[in-house]
DNA sequence: AGCGTTTCTGCAATCGTTTGCAGTCTATCG
DNA sequence: CGATAGACTGCAAACGATTGCAGAAACGCT
């Protein structure tokens, strides 16, 4: 069917060993043999076959990425930047899609590396550590966005505690004290990092950390609606709303519509993770970008890395954090009057009381 | 490292042959035998090596699906879908994101084969004609969405004159008359075929088609943008408009949000192709539904079939259209009060006095 | 018992590469 | 001119499975 290495040998008159180290340059070949094979390859129309190589070297030039879902905007463009790096170094990408359900994890690891997949970057469920562990000792593997506690996988991770706090000293900046908080279930890392940016903003500030004005839950837009009306009957709403969960914004967003809220003028709306439609919104969205772009080439990066280290490496870091990053746009407004904030940036006041205060904010009880 | 066949065998005390047909249970075991190396197999964690078998069988139990970005609504969809029906079938999908560029598209062809893909799903740029023919040769390949004219590949496509057609009758039907129009490009199926189903339920109504109304470009969100200002701008503005192109309708809705246009009181809008997010959109917008799910189910079943039939077949049909759907949300609105309208769906009525506006409406010329 | 069938098993070749080892050639030096 | 190193090249064995072919065992039948 198609042009095997023994037809190019054929012709070139060469054994097909010659042929082989000819064309994979491992350089025991003459100058002159090296360039006639590969003239004669072109000509012919050859191409390895990845499977017969993969089965004598045990690679497959096959990296895969195993994220949730493709419907989160963050996972898309992770797809699409790691997509781009492997296939720059010659590496076709597997991507798989795990639902977020331990048990597809599990299969699709073991389907994965039965195909004898080079490298691995996943966005673990969790559940399935000590599986992962085990394939770690085959194949270089890097996690990506969670940490799956039961291994000591390199893994790379979004600042959640800087970006909440970015995000809350952004708003309080702009003179919100009463600043509610939508944020995810708090067994999961980003959850509990994002309430903990939030207060430690909070306590810098000087503002009582107040229960009432947070809300978590394992979210979809339903919940988000939920809470988002939780938050505007309070007998004191909050000035501010601050959606840290990906999934819960749309639904806050259609209940501050359907209340004829007007954004930023009525209520100020800071969210968690870009969607490409925030922007073409108005107002358009502010928002706390988590560096889905960074973040995947960081750990293609580290995977790569991994692949050439082949096995040794284990040079003791073990996690990265990618910076977040404040992105303002119109959703977010002054309310004091008082500052007339002309200069720049309002600098933070940490010093303002905040000793007494602190000790007044009760812990967040979630 | 991992167990193989050979293992097996010794430990059964067999040779490879017979765990071989044992294992893939090719029948010319005895059921003892059988029975007794699946235990083995089990024991040990055999897992056959699919790069070793598919050296020999030629095949990789890999089948790919490109497509060109993954921030398309639609195109996730059928990515999960066609993952799954995959998975089922003990296949790995290998999700390729080719950019709407044929060059990528041609390099990522050629890898897929390579790879000895076992079958492939394409959204084709229709730059890649021979290739595509070529390759078409070697493995199944089912084109889905847009069709390569190059080529008589099987392709599954989206009944887009049906579905603008639907839309528009469906504005028609609430007594708009004047129904502006954002297309896609005019050298794409799609784009023709949404004017053509647009122009049809025009016509069929006795609704003179006006030009000025409408609007055709290579869109992302900004010219989306332009031409709905464009649209709004003119001497008699439309009171609905048909956004029939995914990127445009971010763009729409800013303007029309810009400009303080209440929907769909003050202008009835319908856009092609859901997203998420439209549902939680407030107003919730109103869409003809594509029916992505659909186009990748048959996609898969089509290239399945093609695979089983192995290289015969050919069987006459090439091309398939998947039906749309009107959903209708709270984007557009009655605005004749003539006819009470409260019985049912109003019928469509081509018979008044179609023939004499036939001829008074031109063909749209964009 | 002898023979033909049927049923199962094993040998060995094969898929298309890579790679250790040994052999061949050329050139260089004494 | 002969020896010898050095540079290339070819042979053949892998890699881990599948599969045609032929031999062996078991079985039924006359």
């Amino acid at each position: 069917m198609s042009v095997t290495l023994k037809d190019v040998a054929q012709a070139a008159r060469v054994s097909v060993s010659t042929a082989s180290r000819a064309l994979t340059g491992t350089g025991l070949t003459s100058e002159r043999t090296q360039q006639r094979l590969t003239r004669i390859a072109r000509e012919l129309g050859y191409r390895p076959n990845p499977i017969a190589r993969g089965l004598k070297t045990g690679q497959s030039r096959l990296v895969a990425l195993l994220v949730h879902n493709l419907t989160n905007a963050s996972f898309q463009v992770m797809a699409e930047v790691v997509q781009a790096r492997l296939k720059a170094m010659g590496y076709q990408m597997l991507l798989c899609i795990g639902g977020d359900d331990p048990e597809q994890e599990s299969d699709t690891l073991t389907t994965l590396v039965d195909h004898r997949i080079d490298g691995l970057i996943v966005v673990p469920t969790g559940k399935n550590g000590t599986q992962l562990k085990a394939l770690a000792k085959d194949v270089p593997i890097v996690c990506l966005v969670r940490r799956d506690d039961a291994t000591d996988l390199e893994t790379v991770l979004a600042d959640d505690p800087q970006g909440a706090y970015l995000g809350t000293r952004h708003l309080i900046e702009l003179g919100h004290s009463r600043i509610g908080l939508i944020v995810g279930r708090q067994d999961t890392t980003s959850g509990r990092e994002r309430l903990s940016g939030y207060v430690r903003a909070l306590r810098e500030a000087g503002i009582p950390v107040d229960d009432t004005l947070i809300l978590a839950g394992h979210f979809v837009p339903e919940t988000g609606a939920t809470c988002c009306r939780t938050l505007l009957d309070l007998p004191r709403p909050p000035s501010a709303i601050f959606v840290a969960n990906h999934e819960a914004t749309l639904g806050a967003l259609r209940v501050i519509a359907e209340r004829n809220i007007a954004i930023p003028d009525d209520l100020s709306l800071l969210c968690y993770e870009d969607m490409p439609w925030f922007e073409w919104h108005r107002p358009a969205i502010s928002i706390v970008d988590n560096g889905a772009r960074d973040l995947a080439n960081l750990a293609v990066d580290r995977l790569l890395q991994r692949m050439d280290a082949k096995g040794n490496g284990s040079d003791g870091v073990r996690e990265y954090r990618v910076g977040a990053r404040l992105v303002k746009r119109d959703s977010c407004r002054q309310i004091d009057a008082a500052p007339p904030a002309r200069s720049g940036k309002p600098r933070s006041s940490p010093s303002r009381s905040s000793a007494s205060k602190l000790s007044a904010s009760k812990s967040a009880k979630v």
